[in-house]
DNA sequence: GCCGTTTTCGGCCCGACTGTTTTCAGTCG
């Protein structure tokens, strides 16, 4: 097991220890125990290990060290499988209803005998948890609606997590011997930020095996249906996949029909009935007369079209990218010849808003540092919490300058390509202050403003305290605007076309934070915006080195805001980000 | 479960907010 993994293990340990009523204090160490073990690099560990010496790392005693040996050397740990045995699993489900901790869910449990989510629902319905000392009508009701946010969000899967199901399926499907082409369709093609389900549109000179393969996928969990031409199975996560196969010469209109949105293409529709033409995803034949799409496509010759190139030309339009086909103006826009040129995944120079073990991320400066230098990156930033964000870790003033003088060291030492700016996420304060003092944001490279508590505000106060931070002649950036969890946790009320105007006047960036989890601000504010003369930022808020990568879910968001390269500071090469900064800088110390 | 040592036991990181209370416990970031 990786040290990253082993410190998994230890923080599960900790919340069903927690679950249990265990002392809080235990809890806090195998907590402690499992960012320890993030602090030190991957090499110290197995060092550590093998002298017999991780007792000398802070944080970790007698009973973590024999832990973490027995992950290490075997992968499992006996104590632990003891410990789930003894936690009804359902316990640890209901964590994730907003309201509920260990505390109330033991009480349910000992005093309601509610060991799972389904239970816990009865019990509110039958109004038994509102007479629970410390629960009341409130609670209650509060609890109810979490379950049903967490029913009708769980219809829904992020991006990043359907397609990393996705991904192997395509390959393996292209693969295969019978099969001419494959893609991915729907709402994952066109790279929305949540997904219902899969679809995957296939051409195929034999179907038997291709579907055979399709329905034996690992982590199938249920086949819903399996046909001559379509096959359907549910995987273990809940997420749904649909299968397609098609002729070859249907292909293109296949995957254009399913690639969707609705709206696109009902606006295909109509501009294809406006030429004479019915579209279809069997084809596109002449409109006139009787019968169904399928029927007409079948008896009449339809246009030939290799691919969706040649689809969109038949109905004289330009290709369209799958990110802006959501029928919101995208097809006018293509036959003004007005489509941008869409920022690409390749032309990403580097990234800002990282964390590392300083604050609460998983892996350390170096390692952080040599995951951008292998992703082939110019530059990264880092941005650990500050002082107020205490439940992250956040850095006191000491511990940044600490820090910032290590970072000048590292870059000093030319041990990596990739050169990198020193900086802080600096806690916006309730009242709009930064947690820093701007004799010490000076010192920084790049300065993140982020919104971390107080998320009750009303949308004014909201809006003035961001307002108030972008205006901080020390801000370059605006971390994740709205501060929303997809599919977890609505944004805090906030006016974001005057958060929009103010980053505008001010010469700073909001960023496009490219966590799965977050997509912040939302791709649908982009186009106006930077048509305004925001400028984009896509940076990943990576809390590993694995995070680095999500900054592919960023470039969605960005393709589907419209952005181009020019309008994104991270494609930009090291000196002129380098002259932006310190422009910033300068060009506000005179105000 | 860890740490420190004037200690092998006693203490162990915060502050705002909510809903429950009538002075505070639990949750959250």
């Amino acid at each position: 097991m990786t040290k990253n993994e082993i410190a998994d293990v230890l923080s599960e340990i900790a919340t069903l220890l927690e679950l249990k009523g265990e002392n809080p204090f235990k809890v806090r160490a195998y907590q402690t125990g499992a960012r320890a073990l993030e602090a030190i690099e991957e090499a110290d560990l197995a060092r550590l290990i093998a002298q017999d010496e991780l007792q000398s790392v802070k944080g970790i005693g007698e009973a973590l060290a024999q832990k973490i040996t027995e992950l290490r050397t075997t992968g499992k740990l006996g104590f632990l499988e003891k410990l789930k045995a003894s936690v009804e699993p359902g316990l640890v489900e209901m964590l994730q209803i907003p309201g509920l901790g260990p505390k109330k869910i033991r009480a349910l449990r000992d005093k309601l005998g509610v060991v799972d989510i389904a239970g816990l629902t009865k019990a509110c319905q039958d109004g038994r948890v509102a007479e629970l000392d410390g629960f009341g009508a409130k609670t209650q009701e509060k609890i109810l609606a979490g379950i049903k946010n967490r029913e009708a969000y769980g219809k829904r899967h992020l991006w990043w997590e359907a397609a990393a199901v996705a991904e192997p399926i395509v390959a393996g499907l292209r693969a295969l011997p019978q099969v001419r082409r494959a893609e991915s369709a729907g709402s994952l093609r066109r790279g929305l930020e949540t997904v219902g389900d899969l679809d995957f549109i296939v051409a195929a000179t034999d179907v038997g095996p291709v579907v055979d393969w399709f329905v034996a996928q690992p982590g199938v969990k249920e086949v819903t249906a399996k046909g001559e031409t379509k096959a359907s199975v549910r995987f273990e996560s809940g997420l749904q996949a649909d299968l397609r196969i098609v002729p070859e010469e249907q292909f293109a209109f296949a995957l254009h029909h399913f690639t969707g949105s609705k709206d696109h293409n009902v606006q295909m529709r109509q501009r294809a009935l406006a030429r004479g033409l019915s579209l279809s995803e069997w084809g596109l034949v002449p409109a006139e007369g009787e019968g169904t799409a399928k029927e007409k496509a079948e008896n009449r010759k339809s246009e030939k079209v290799e691919n969706e190139t040649a689809l969109f030309a038949a109905l004289a339009l330009p290709f369209i990218p799958p990110e802006l086909r959501e029928g919101m103006g995208e097809i006018e826009a293509a036959e003004r010849g007005d489509l941008p040129r869409l920022v690409e995944a390749g032309d990403l120079r580097g990234a800002f808003h990282n964390h590392t073990t300083a604050s609460d991320g998983g892996n350390t400066l170096t390692e952080m540092v040599a995951a951008a230098d292998a992703l082939g990156w110019a530059y990264l930033g880092i941005a650990d919490h500050s002082k107020s964000s205490f439940q992250a870790n956040g850095l006191s003033e000491a511990r940044l300058l600490r820090q910032v003088a290590d970072i000048q060291a590292l870059n000093a030492s030319k041990r990596f390509q990739t050169h990198v700016f020193t900086g802080t996420e600096c806690d916006i304060l309730a009242d709009g202050s930064l947690d820093f003092d701007a004799s010490l944001l000076r010192q920084l490279d790049c300065v993140v403003v982020s919104v971390h508590n107080a998320f009750a505000q009303d949308e004014a106060t909201m809006t003035a305290r961001i307002v108030k931070a972008i205006e901080h002649p020390c801000t370059h950036m605006l971390g994740h605007l709205s501060g929303r969890l997809l599919l977890r946790r609505e944004g805090y009320r906030v006016d974001v076309a005057k958060v929009i105007d103010a980053a505008i006047a001010n010469g700073v960036i909001i960023e496009l934070n490219a966590s799965p989890w977050r997509l912040d601000l939302d791709w649908r504010h982009w186009r106006k915006a930077a048509e305004r003369g925001l400028l984009c930022a896509i940076n990943p808020d990576a809390h590993d080195t694995a995070g680095l990568r999500h900054v592919q879910a960023g470039i969605n968001a960005a393709r589907k805001g419209g952005l181009t390269r020019e309008q994104v500071l991270t494609t930009w090469p090291l000196a002129k980000v380098q002259t932006w900064l310190k422009s910033r800088g300068t060009a506000t110390k005179a105000r």
